[in-house]
DNA sequence: CAATGAACATGTTGTTCATAA
DNA sequence: TTATGAACAACATGTTCATTG
């Protein structure tokens, strides 16, 4: 019970610093998941696309890790499927969708990971007002 | 020539996802240097009372890596020196201060980190927009 | 005990490799 | 080539230990 806790709080905090990256990847999968079940591939491109006037460029690892995190933790299941035409495509894609229970525990996350958002906002822009 | 750029970009971005700890720190030790030559652990305390809202506490061994650094990098100088009353305290404490090119290097530093944090605050911001 | 700094250990992220279709 | 995932390497940060006064 403890323990849970406690590994939750890290996974959002981890050491008071900002937040971890993967956290930030696994709110932004949540969304992405709800909007449209894709594949870990796509999802990175997505990403890398939303974000190029920032630069920041996920890797593919790191997708695939925190969708493995989402699955583990029971929020989204993985379904394999062929990605085009049976007839001449024959790859086989991983597919993410929310479980049942998945909803409400995202929901819990995501009202976390807002407090963990504002939170870091505000300690960067008090560094812009400190340093600046 | 090429290195020293490459270095100073890797030093700020990382990986292009948020700011690294290590020169958040660098920045704010910048400006409390200016402000008053101090030394390491009484750094660590004003930066953790400073922090306190956020629940951010920078532990002493990442202040000393960064006050080495920016030493390293020929921005601050140490000099040795008793803390209180020389007839009852003995303990040599490292206390800091802005070379005299210090100042030029600071400036370049603190600029190009007032990007990196605009676009951190930038990213974080999109975050909220996006996944609320 | 306060202060410094190095050594060590862990955590986090990135790169490379193996496999499959 | 696209897609997945594991293994491995590198980097960033935290904890512990040694030393000094």
């Amino acid at each position: 019970m403890i323990l849970v806790e406690d590994s939750k709080k890290e996974n959002l905090k981890g050491r008071g610093y900002l937040l971890r990256q993967r956290s930030f990847l696994k709110l932004y999968l949540l969304t992405l998941v709800e909007k449209k079940k894709e594949y870990g591939l796509h999802y990175q491109k997505e990403l890398i696309d939303m974000f190029k006037p920032y630069g920041y460029k996920p890797t593919l690892s790191e997708i695939y890790k925190s969708l493995h995190e989402l699955s583990q933790e029971g929020i989204l299941k993985r379904s394999k499927k062929i990605k085009g035409d049976p007839k001449t495509d024959f790859q086989e894609l991983v597919y993410y969708q929310f479980t049942e229970s998945g909803y409400e525990k995202a929901k819990l996350y995501r009202k976390q990971m807002k407090v963990e958002l504002d939170r870091c906002i505000g300690m960067l822009q008090k560094a812009v007002q400190d340093n600046y």
